[in-house]
DNA sequence: ACATGATAGATGATGTGTCAAGGACCAGGT
DNA sequence: ACCTGGTCCTTGACACATCATCTATCATGT
């Protein structure tokens, strides 16, 4: 194997390390907070959320997957366990009968409705409160970036 | 309920959205890309990088476990995977009889030496090509930030 | 009408993460 | 010697993610 690889500098490796560790902290911790008020996973809120976005309330599985960026089989995977609490209920598709509507149910509305307030409220304490506006728009600026990038350079 | 919530602008909104959405895609195409090049998972790797940072290659589940910051039970189980596929070991420890120490095997080596290289050529291709030096060194900056203030502010 | 390939979604197997409960051992006081 | 409480690690149950595979339906060309 040819030894020429470009190793992260320990400057780049520092912020990497962080990069990542914050990943995993602040996912950790969203969703705990997330699990204890509301007894919501975040995948749960992503979808309930997409649901509420939409007037009608439901989505296509298509395009909730779309605009969550789940992969088919996870999305249907992790709607067929919000059905089986009463979060979420399946329709079918009257001009595509491969098709199937995912629907937001009364149940849904009011878990999301209590939950989004104390996400909110999380996301603020936890995150907005450590840096300044200008800085967070620099962290949108750079995720934007990077995310194009990872686009661009896709599988 | 009070509807005194504090909702995100727009602004803020945007860059939130787009820093989940990065750690989400980032986490999911370097954890594939270790998959195919290594089959390895993030967290095997992440536990490899450990134990070879060790002189002696091995800890204590408790250090190892602060280390890398995973709860006991998490790296338990990890650990009884990565021992089934002969990665790393368990040995007793002779001091306490409480404790063991996870060991890295020599095909564990083999297999980390060979992933390393890679992954890193993944993380500068994915991340580091995407934006310059400096606003790499900002991205850490604000990342070790945030990180301290989830610190502070722990649970 | 009918083949053919593409698309929508479901399903089962396996690996991963979290929580709650448990078993083994240690340390300190009595 | 014996509690008692804490520490170290394991275990079982369940939610989640990914992969490969499957069925049903659609859309097209003949």
């Amino acid at each position: 194997m040819n030894d020429e690889t470009q190793w992260l500098s320990p400057r780049e490796q520092r912020s990497w390390r962080a990069f990542i560790r914050l990943n995993q902290k602040l996912t950790a911790r969203l969703g705990s907070e997330l699990q204890s008020n509301a007894k919501l996973s975040g995948p749960d809120f992503a979808i309930l959320v997409a649901l509420t976005d939409e007037p009608a309330g439901r989505l296509r599985f298509q395009e909730l997957a779309k605009a969550i960026e789940f992969e088919q089989s996870r999305l249907s995977h992790q709607i067929g366990r919000m059905i089986k609490r009463g979060l979420v209920a399946r329709e079918e598709c009257a001009e595509d009968g491969r098709g199937a509507f995912v629907t937001i149910t009364a149940q849904g509305r009011e878990t999301i409705e209590a939950a989004a307030p104390k996400h909110v409220a999380a996301v603020r304490r936890l995150v907005l409160d450590a840096v300044s506006p200008e800085e967070f728009d620099t962290l949108g600026d750079l995720a934007e970036r990077i995310i194009k990038h990872l686009d661009e350079t896709a599988p």
